[in-house]
DNA sequence: GAACGAGTCAACACGGTGTTGAGAAACGGC
DNA sequence: GCCGTTTCTCAACACCGTGTTGACTCGTTC
C-alpha cells in the first residue's frame, strides 16, 4: 500500500528467487496476452493463473492481486515513456511545428504499441487507487515538461502571453489522453487513427502560438 | 440488453405501480445519497435495499441491477444536459467570446451540479455497455452541434478554415469531458474549479478562430 | 540424513450477485 | 363479505470470484 512515489521496487510479492522468476513472467505474459481480446474485468485471477500453468493459491504467491500484475506491466510502459522525453531546447532549432509533433506522435505512438495495456490502464484507474496514483505522476511530469516547453517558447518571444503554462500544458495533455483513448478504444466519437496527431497538434500550435479574437 | 438509442422507455423494471413509486423513488435517492461519499463499486445492491428499506430480493423487483440505477439517475441529468442546448445563432450577436463561454459554462455548471453522478458515470462507463452507449449519444449530439457552430462560424468569416470542423468539435469536447473530471474527483494534476472554464476558453477560442504559425 | 526454506495446491471462509418459490397485502367484481 | 387477480415482499438458495490456511513436496545445505 501507498508510498506511490517509490521506484525499483520489484511489484512482485516478497523477493522473487530465480527459480520462480518463469513462472512470474508467464504470469505477465499471460495477462498481457488475455487482455488483447477482453477487459480487465473480464479476467480473473484463475485465468491467469491457469493461462501461467499454476493453480490460483500459487498465483497469491507472486503477486497480491490482478492489480499487481496490470502496475506491474504498467511499471515497464512508464520507463519507456518516461524515456521518450520531450527535449524543450529541440523547439527553437527544428522550429515550433516539427518540435510539437514529434512530442505528440511520441506520446501516441508510445501508448499506441501498447493499446490494451492502455485500456485496461483507464479501466482500472477508477477502482484502483495505485493505479490512479502511477497515472497521476506521469500525467503531472509530462505536464510539467510541456509547461516549461511552452514558457521557453514564450521567453524567447515565439509565443504570445495567456493563461498559466501549466493550465494550458494540462488542458492540451488531458485532450490528448481523452482523444487517444477514444481512438483507441473505438466506442464514443472519436477523430480516425490516421489523422489524430495532425489535428492534435493543429489544436496545440494554435493554443500554444494563437490567440484569441478581440471580439 | 442493446436498443440503446431507445428512448421514453423508464428504466426501472416492469410497469412501475403507483403503491411502488415511493420505493423506486427511494432506491434512486438513496443511490445519489451514497455516491456523495463513496464510489459505485463500494456500494453493493444490498446497501441501496437497506438503504431503501426493503430487502436485497425486492430490490431487484425494481431494478434489474445497480448499473440500471444509475442508469435512471442519468438519463435525468441527460435530459437536463439536453435541454441547456448551444444556440449557434447566438454567436454572432454575443459575440464569439460570449457565446462560448456561455456553452461551456452551462456544460460545466450541469455536472458540477451532479458531482458525485458524474463521477460514478464515468466509473461505470468502463464496465457496463449501457452507460457507455449512453454517454457517446450525448458527447455525439454535443459535439455535432458544436462542429455546426464552427462551420457557421467559418461560413460567415468569423473564423478562419482549418481541419474538419467536426474533428475540432470531438477535440475540444475531449478536453473538457476529462478536464472538467479530473477537476470534480481531485485526483491528478488538474486546472482549479474557479478558473477552469476561463482557460478552457481561452483554448476553444485559439483553436477556433487563431492560426498556427507558418513555421 | 536432518533441518530448512521455496514452491505448490486442496480445501476453506467470505462476500457479492441474481433467482426461486412461497406467501402477504391491496383491490376490484359480484 | 368472499374470491380471484395482481402487486409486492423476502427467506433460502445457487453461483462465482477473491483471498487465506495448512499440509505437503522437493531441492539445498551442513
Amino acid at each position: 500500500m501507498s508510498v506511490p512515489g517509490s521506484d525499483t521496487v520489484p511489484r512482485g510479492r516478497r523477493v522473487p528467487r530465480p527459480s520462480g522468476d518463469d513462472r512470474e513472467l508467464a504470469i505477465l505474459a499471460t495477462a498481457e496476452r488475455l487482455l488483447a481480446d477482453r477487459p480487465l474485468s473480464a479476467i480473473s485471477v484463475d485465468d491467469l493463473a491457469r493461462g501461467a500453468g499454476i493453480s490460483r493459491p500459487t498465483f497469491y504467491f507472486y503477486f497480491a492481486s490482478k492489480d499487481a500484475v496490470l502496475l506491474s506491466l504498467l511499471d515497464r510502459v512508464v520507463a519507456e515513456a518516461d524515456a521518450a522525453t520531450l527535449d524543450a531546447a529541440l523547439l527553437p532549432v527544428a522550429g515550433p511545428r516539427e518540435g510539437w509533433r514529434q512530442a505528440i506522435t511520441t506520446y501516441f505512438e508510445t501508448f499506441r504499441a501498447h493499446r490494451a495495456l492502455t485500456l485496461a490502464w483507464a479501466e482500472a484507474r477508477s477502482t484502483n487507487a495505485e493505479v490512479r496514483d502511477l497515472w497521476a505522476r506521469v500525467f503531472h511530469d509530462w505536464s510539467q515538461r510541456c509547461a516549461a516547453a511552452i514558457e521557453a517558447e514564450r521567453a524567447r518571444g515565439a509565443a504570445p502571453p495567456g493563461p498559466p503554462a501549466r493550465d494550458l500544458a494540462v488542458l492540451l495533455n488531458s485532450m490528448n489522453e481523452r482523444a487517444l483513448y477514444a481512438t483507441f478504444s473505438g466506442d464514443g466519437p472519436a477523430v480516425d487513427e490516421s489523422t489524430v496527431v495532425d489535428v492534435l497538434l493543429e489544436v496545440w500550435l494554435r493554443t500554444i502560438y494563437g490567440t484569441a479574437p478581440a471580439d
